[in-house]
Order: structure tokens, then C-alpha cells, then sequence
DNA sequence: GCAGAATCTGACCGATCGGTCAAGGTACGT
DNA sequence: ACGTACCTTGACCGATCGGTCAGATTCTGC
């Protein structure tokens, strides 16, 4: 086989799936998404699609999965590890990383979760951001400190995916740069007001 | 007439529907939502729907374009008023009460912008919040101004709506509460570092 | 070369989509 | 009583939805 010889195996067609349904989930919507979209825009017929996923709610649950067993893991950590300000800082640092490696299937379970409670990867979306609402903000917190944690998680998810419509669209951002950004942003508002980071 | 002496007018058909549609649209999304569902849910036929209002689009349009003529004035007089740290004091308090006094409007057009780009409406809004973020920011202000404005607009627009994910159900958000944690929130992401307010 | 598993696809299904249309109500001025 | 302006509705349209299925094609081990 010289032809394909470059790879032993080729790009897998249910991956390939996978990632351009996220892209279409987290952009136009779950349910504003059809099976022939992902179908056209993967190069196949919406029979195939449904070959490989059983459904288009199986492809969601495929697709955005992953990233919710990394959240539970970052969550099963942190809540092990303690709250004082050492730990938060270690998690807001793993958490940006996990935004930044996630962004897509961050934004479409964060963006649409209201609307998607009857689908249970959505619900183990949302008890896991509830988990980590509940680790971060002590349980007689104020007001005020369950908004800062929301304003921080849903505009840190927001930005990831649909910030390009507050800049310039020549002034893209770029993860070296948006990384430690973020961080310092998200430590301003979930560190005690101490320990925060220089501006 | 004395049955219905209660009221010399009342409810308008148009206003009922569009509030029904606005409510749906936010949660559930626009393009999620059938035409059908926002005539069973305000009590009417979907043909009366379409009666009142040209298409889904234009039902669209009517629900969140006084929020966005709202939000373009708000835009022209921050402009106006320059950028020192006493007018985005100012700016960032009406700012919140914009918000929270339309906020099934900023949630429908902040989280869907993306996915409704074709619809004029939709493109105001946008168009809109892009002058809002070149006027906070300055237009060489580093990648982490523009971070902070966009997890400050979108977290708390979002925080407004879906925001009961992150709390306990029983311990529901007051708009008195409400208030001044945004404008706190808010202040201490788009104000200088000197004009923080106390924490 | 061949059997069999894996993959891909078009035809098809009932349901629902946004939207059109003509017919019927209902209230009110005259 | 009549016209008329406003409102509501069911029947209907073509298109598309998610999903099923049987058959064609390709790949793989023997």
C-alpha cells in the first residue's frame, strides 16, 4: 500500500464526527444543529452518521463526555485538597486548562445546559459545575460570592468561543496569551481579596 | 360592560406573545423553538401568532429590539461622557440596571449572537456591544482588558438567567441583593485599580 | 479467492417545521 | 340591520427533522 502508507490509521471517522458536531453543537446550537449539517460538513451521508452514533443525543453525550469526566476529576481533586488560597490558586490554574483544552464542550454544556435538562450528559454537566459552585463558595457564602463564581466560569466559558465578537477582528486571541489572562482575571474574582495577583 | 370593568384595556395579544417568545427564545433558544410552542404556551393558535407578527423572525425582532435601541443609547452616552473613572462609575450602574431590566433580551442576544448572525436584529446587538467593549477599552488596551470586559458582560448576563445552575434552588437571587454584588463585581473587573470598591 | 465483518449510502417513514390562505367570529359605528 | 375593521382559527403547503432499513461497497483474515 504505498498510497497511504504515510499512516497506519487513518483519521477515525467517528472522531472525525465527533469533533465536527462539537464545533457545530457549541456554535449553532444542539438543537438548532441537523444530522445532514454534520453529515455534510464531515463528507458523509447522515446514514453513516447514525452508524456510528445511535442517535444525535448519543453524539452529544460522545462528544462532550470527556470533558465532563475531566471536570469531575479537577472537582474530586480540589474538593480533596482543600480551600485555602494555595489550593485555589492551583485550581483556577488547572481549570484555565481545562477551558482552554475543552472550549468547545464548555461552552455548548455551560451555554445550553438550561435548555438540554431532559439529556443526561447535561444533567452530570450541571451537577459537576453545581459541585464546584458548592467547593468553591463556603455554604453560608453571600450572594455576592455565588455571582463572582458564576460572572468568572460562565464569562471565562463565554469568552473562549464567542469573545472574537468584543475585539477586533484582527487582534485574534492567541492562548499564550489568553492563559495567563485569564488566570489572573479568574483569581481576582474567586481569591480572597489578599491574595490577589499584581495588575 | 360589567364584567371586564376591571380594565379600560386589556392585555394586548401582541405584548402577551412576545413576552411568551422572548421567555423561550432565552431559555430555550430561537431557533429551538417551534412557533407551535409559543402559541400553546401564550394560549393562542399558531396562525394567530403569525397573524400578529410577519414571521418568527420579526417575532424576534420585536421582542429584543427596544432592549437593543435601550442598550444603544446607553452606548451613546457613555461615548459622550467620556471614559474617566467617574463616568464608568456612572456607566456601570446603568449598565446593571439595563441588565437586569432586560434580561431575557441580553441573555437571547449575548448567547446566541453567534448563531443568529444572518438576522438584522441580531446584528445591531452585536454591533452594539462591540461599541460598548472599543469604548472601555482603549484601543491598545492589552489582550486582558478585553478578557476582563468580556467575562464581565457575558458572566453577568448570564448569571442573570442561568445562574440558578450555580446556587442552591432555596436560596433564590433578589434583584436588591442582585444589584449591588453586580455593581461591585463589575466595578472591580472594568474600573482602574485604584477605584476598586471596598470587598 | 472468498467469507464475513465493517462501513457507507439512498430510499423511505411519520412528525414537525415556518408559513399561506380563506372562512368565520366579535365588537362597534351608523 | 349592516358594513367593517380587528382578531382567531383549521386546513393545507413544501421542506426538513430524527431515525429505520435493506442493499451496495470496502476491508480483512484465511
Amino acid at each position: 500500500m504505498p498510497t497511504d502508507a504515510q499512516a497506519t490509521s487513518r483519521v477515525r471517522p467517528a472522531d472525525e464526527l465527533r469533533q465536527v458536531a462539537l464545533e457545530l453543537f457549541s456554535t449553532v446550537g444542539f438543537a438548532a444543529t441537523s444530522l445532514q449539517q454534520i453529515a455534510d460538513h464531515a463528507g458523509y451521508s447522515k446514514s453513516s452518521v447514525l452508524y456510528h452514533f445511535a442517535s444525535k443525543e448519543a453524539l452529544l453525550e460522545s462528544a462532550i463526555g470527556p470533558a465532563i469526566d475531566d471536570l469531575e476529576a479537577l472537582l474530586g481533586d480540589f474538593v480533596a485538597g482543600g480551600r485555602s488560597a494555595e489550593a485555589r490558586t492551583v485550581f483556577i490554574e488547572r481549570f484555565v486548562d481545562f477551558l482552554l483544552g475543552n472550549r468547545l464542550a464548555v461552552h455548548t454544556f455551560v451555554n445550553q445546559g438550561q435548555s438540554l435538562l431532559s439529556i443526561p450528559v447535561i444533567q452530570r454537566a450541571n451537577t459537576a459545575i453545581r459541585g464546584i459552585a458548592d467547593s468553591i463558595c463556603a455554604d453560608d457564602a453571600p450572594v455576592i460570592e455565588n455571582i463572582r463564581f458564576g460572572v468568572a466560569l460562565a464569562g471565562a466559558a463565554y469568552m473562549l468561543v464567542a469573545g472574537a465578537n468584543f475585539v477586533d477582528d484582527d487582534r485574534k486571541f492567541d492562548d499564550v496569551e489568553v492563559r495567563p489572562a485569564l488566570i489572573s482575571v479568574l483569581s481576582e474574582l474567586l481569591l480572597p481579596a489578599d491574595g490577589r495577583s499584581t495588575r
